[in-house]
DNA sequence: CAGGATCCATTATGATACTG
DNA sequence: CAGTATCATAATGGATCCTG
C-alpha cells in the first residue's frame, strides 16, 4: 500500500495526520474500555439473555456486564427488551446503528486470528 | 449483509460466537488501553520523534506515551531508532507487522469520521 | 434469572515537576 | 529533546452476599 507520507507535503500531511487520530480517538471513546467490542461481537451473533452473554465472555463479572451494557445502551449500540413472559425474558439486542460496526468486528478479528497462529508460531 | 443466526445451528453459532470473542479478546490484549491505537495510526504517517507524537495526540502526558511506546515496541509494532547524529535523534517507527494493522486503522478511522458527523447532527 | 450493594486490592491514567 | 520521578485519583477486578 503507498504511503501517505510520500505522496503529501508534510503540512497536510500533519493535518490528515490528526484527522485520523482524532476519529479513531472518537471511536474509542464510546467503544474504549476493556469489554464493549467483546460484548459487541458476542451481540452480532444475535440478541441474547444477560447470563449467556456472561457465558460466551470468559472472565467478566456480572457487575462489569452490567455496567457495559448500560453504557452502550446509551450510546445507543444495544437495545434492552423485556419479553411480558412468565417469567420475564430481558434480552440485549444490537440496534440498527450498531450493524455500522461490522467493519470494525471484522478487521479486529480477522487481525486477531492472524496474530493468534502468529503467536503461536514463535 | 447476512446474520450469522440465520445460518447456523444454534450450537455451531456459539462455538463461532466465542471463536470470534477470543479473536477480538486477543487483539484487544496487544492493542488495548487508551492510547496504543493512536499512537500506532500516527506513525503510519511516517517514523517520528518522540515530542512530535505527543503533539499529534492532544492529552498523552509523557510518562504514558513513554510507557506505551515500550509496551509497542515489545511486542513487536514498533522500532525505536536511533540516529548517531549531534545531537542524537530518536525516532519511533512501525515494523513490518505493524502493517497488517492498517485494516484495523481504516475500519476505526472510518467509522469515527462517520460518527462524528452523526453525534453533530444530533 | 438478572442483576444491585459492599468492601477491598490492583491497575490505569493523570498532573506536575524535574533531569541528562 | 527525550524522557523519569513523584504523587494523586479514577477505573477495574475479585469476592461475597443480597433481592424481586
Amino acid at each position: 500500500m503507498e504511503k501517505l507520507s510520500e505522496r503529501l507535503s508534510p503540512e497536510h500531511n500533519k493535518t490528515e495526520c490528526r484527522r485520523s487520530v482524532n476519529a479513531v480517538r472518537d471511536a474509542l471513546y464510546v467503544l474504549g474500555g476493556k469489554w464493549k467490542l467483546p460484548i459487541l461481537v458476542v451481540l452480532e451473533y444475535g440478541p441474547q439473555r444477560f447470563t449467556e452473554v456472561q457465558r460466551q465472555i470468559e472472565g467478566i463479572t456480572p457487575k462489569l456486564l452490567s455496567k457495559e451494557l448500560k453504557e452502550l445502551e446509551m450510546n445507543g449500540f444495544v437495545t434492552r427488551r423485556v419479553q411480558p413472559t412468565t417469567p420475564v425474558l430481558i434480552e440485549y439486542e444490537l440496534t440498527e446503528y450498531a450493524t455500522s460496526l461490522q467493519g470494525i468486528f471484522a478487521a479486529l478479528r480477522d487481525w486477531g486470528i492472524q496474530h493468534q497462529a502468529r503467536v503461536r508460531s514463535l
